[in-house]
Formats: structure tokens, sequence, C-alpha cells
DNA sequence: TTTTATCATCGTAATATTGCAATGTAATTA
DNA sequence: TAATTACATTGCAATATTACGATGATAAAA
């Protein structure tokens, strides 16, 4: 019915789901990408780069920080948003896992 | 407009972005993960197994499928689903790829 | 203080996703 | 042949996501 149905699963196959929906989207791996390109935690110019209305680009900037994948800090009047290095390799040991778990068990001709 | 607008990203991003809503549902990653472990490449008992209806199942494989994530063969009655190594590979490389971009241009401590 | 700049949030419209019952299809079995 | 088994597809209903205009909030500039 539209709503996922969390509790048949575990609490990890549901984080690496939800964490997974960050990336789920261009715009949202854009802006990370645009954030590790200019080091320099840039803000707002992000709606320029991207095509997208400043409501739009607010709104994944959010999605990403729910996420705890960026990191947001007030200057002045605009907002400095960067990676947030810790949760990232976070992710990482989550997705080579499960990218680790296929390589051990099946190799290029193990399968089918 | 609930429409992703594709044509501002990169085939890349694009790609990333479709290979990730692989991910980005639990029972997915359940499926994927109880294809790696039965590497028997066992077909509908994913049914009795995760707790979803037939149709539920039928179509998330369909998805993965479609991405290539996985292969199946036909084998009687039944139906022999498999993780396709090749395509792993690939989708292996593109996330690291994206992990890289921020290990080399962000440590622990020299963003924010 | 008034204006401007920078963002976040709200409200809304359009599209996408999730889930399942019902039905269809092909192979196996009785 | 008729019944059964194993899936796929179809057709909804419910919820989620994407996008943006309009509005609000806050800080700097005039």
């Amino acid at each position: 019915m539209g709503i996922t149905k969390t509790d048949l699963f575990t609490a990890e196959q549901n984080e690496l789901a939800q964490l997974a929906k960050a990336f789920a989207h261009p715009a949202r791996i854009a802006i990370l990408q645009y954030l590790v390109k200019s080091k320099s935690c840039i803000n707002g110019t992000l709606v320029q780069e991207l095509g997208l209305a400043q409501a739009t680009i607010s709104q994944h900037l959010r999605e990403l920080k729910d996420l705890g994948l960026i990191k947001g800090s007030i200057e002045g009047a605009s907002i400095s948003y960067c990676i947030n290095s810790q949760k990232w390799d976070q992710v990482q040991g989550l997705f080579n896992g499960l990218f680790d778990q296929v390589n051990n068990s099946c190799s290029s001709d193990s399968c089918c």
C-alpha cells in the first residue's frame, strides 16, 4: 500500500536502504560531488550550479542532512554545507559490507 | 512535479542514482543477501523467507533484473534467480568511485 | 529602519513506489 | 484432460517523492 514494511527486515537492512535513498537521486549525487570538489564547503551556489529551484535544492540538502551525510553551519546570512566524513565512513563500510558478501561467495563463474 | 529532471545531470550521475534505487528498499537488499547466502540460486522460496506477498516479491525481482543486478533462468516450472556478478562488479566500481572522491579530498578534520 | 540577500518551510500538483488480490500463463502431475 | 504448481502481469489503493511558487525568518547593507 505504498508503505514499506520495515518490521519484516533487519535493522541493518533498513538502515542500508535508508542511506541508499540518499544516492537514489541524481541531484543529491550532484550536490555531494560538488561539495567534495569545492572543498570550501559551499552553500547555495548550488542553485546556480544545478538547474533546480532554490526550494528544491533546499529540500535535497535537508534530506542529506537528516541522513547525516552532510553538515550545515551558519555563516552570516548564508550557510556552509559540507560532507560529514564520519558518517561517510560508516556508509562506505555498510556498502562495502554488502559488496563483500557478494565478492566472497560469488566469483565470476560460480553463479548460474 | 514528481518527475526527476534527468537532463540536468550527467549520464553517470543518473546511472548511479538509478542503481542506488536497487538498494533503496530493504526487501531488495534482503533478496540480494538471500541470493548470495544460498549460492544455489534459489527461486520463490523468497516468498516464505520474507513475509511479503508473491506478487510483491515478483515485482522486486523484476526491478533487480531490469537493472541487471540479477539473472533468472527457467528451471522447469520454477525459476532460478542469481546474482549477475559482472554487473555487480560495475556497480561496486561506480559506488567506490564516489566514495573515493570523498576520501581523497576530505579527511576527518579538513571539513568544516 | 528599510531594503536586500540567503535559506527554510508550507502548500500544492504531478509522478513514482509499494503492496496485494485477482487473473493469466506455462510446465508438471494426477 | 483436469488439476496443481510456480511465477508474471494487471489493476487498483495508499503512501512517498520530486518540484516549485509563495511566504517566513534572519542577518547584512543601505
